[in-house]
DNA sequence: CGCTAATGAATGACGATTCATTCAAACAAG
DNA sequence: CTTGTTTGAATGAATCGTCATTCATTAGCG
């Protein structure tokens, strides 16, 4: 299913497309894929039923999109945010605290990544996402280095940390959403949850 | 939204209450909750449409029961797994094994509970799950009794970290889910799981 | 016979998508 | 500058299919 690549010109000439998808984060967040209506999204939109059509195939592309965009920003964000960065432990600390910022900042997204990211076969099976590897990849790529550079523990595999240390932060990230009031900091959980995976899997003192 | 409960008698005297939400399992689990169709599941339970009724209020009761009977299950048989544990820390991996193990015996049910579990505010939000909150305080019980046993540091939030934990074994198995090939075996993967936490939460051996 | 469980065809609502029509801007000709 | 013509973006009412749910009917059992 490829999304509207034939239609990427029309980006430059308007802003309806930005206008729909921003109007459709809102709505899915609100909402859910399944119970927003397309004309929910126009309306939101300020523009006509049928001009979604002239911007996106149908409704699941209108989704496909969305994700294609947003998360691209938040890959460019983190690399961003990375960069100053060169121990892997404070990388990783640094990764946990910019992830739980950037949802923070973005409760709509993040209530879109959560929910409708995970949304069965239909977007997460048939529809591989480049887009979320990368990001976990990043987090592998830190702890590689980590090995490389010997501070991390070489029997740790990267394959099975990233997951760990990702699902750690969507956790938290997901209790957030569903629950209405924080009873920790993004700091502080940040801090929290690097600093267990970082001892986890730094070399033991005494075998150093 | 009381699911059910006038109609608990009737488990009693059939089994299609039982067929029922056996076919939905793995209806739910193939096509996700919104592309299901309830005469799918009456099909797959050899029974009609309507009667589906007679024994479920809606199609979102359907859901909402298969839950509570699934989970009842898994904090059973969890809450029997720790039952002969009695340290902490091997309690802790005894807890990740166990969940991975049980999630792969039954691919259905972790399917549902990856997508629908999360499936918007329709289900997560205004239904509390009890069962699910139940669940992780076994984690954060775990982590508590370690610290009163001066075992694990008491600056972890117990809160935070029961979240990380579940959310690291989650994200494995979601893996799992969307993956064909299995590159790590459950148990490695409990264990390399585990061990970052309870070496992130120990006593530093300095200054125990 | 009653009485309850079960059936499945019929109903009705809903909502994604379409498409005939409108509208405004761009251009051309006088 | 004015008027006529073309173009294609935008509109939104109408369409059409799809199910969840209902309920009149039947089957089965004591």
């Amino acid at each position: 299913m490829g999304h509207s690549i034939l239609k990427s010109d029309k980006k430059k000439n308007s802003d309806k497309h930005r206008r729909i998808i921003e109007a459709a984060l809102k709505v899915f967040a609100k909402k859910g894929f399944y119970n927003s209506k397309v004309s929910e999204i126009a309306r939101a939109a300020n523009v006509a039923d049928g001009t979604i059509y002239l911007y996106f195939q149908n409704k699941d592309d209108i989704l496909i999109s969305l994700f294609e965009e947003e998360m691209g920003n938040i890959l460019d964000k983190m690399h961003q945010a990375l960069q100053t960065v060169t121990d892997p432990a404070a990388k990783l600390e640094r990764f946990a605290d910019q992830h739980l910022t950037m949802l923070e900042e973005n409760q709509e997204l993040a209530e879109i990544i959560q929910v409708e990211l995970r949304q069965s076969s239909k977007f997460m099976k048939e529809y591989q996402n480049d887009r979320f590897h990368q990001y976990l990849n990043i987090i592998s790529g830190i702890i590689k280095e980590g090995q490389q550079m010997g501070v991390f523990r070489k029997d740790i595999l990267p394959g099975v940390a990233k997951r760990a240390f990702f699902g750690a932060l969507d956790e938290m990230s997901r209790y957030w959403i569903l629950s209405p009031v924080k009873k920790y900091s993004t700091a502080v959980a940040a801090q929290q949850i690097s600093a267990f995976f970082i001892k986890g899997m730094l070399v033991d003192p005494q075998t150093a």
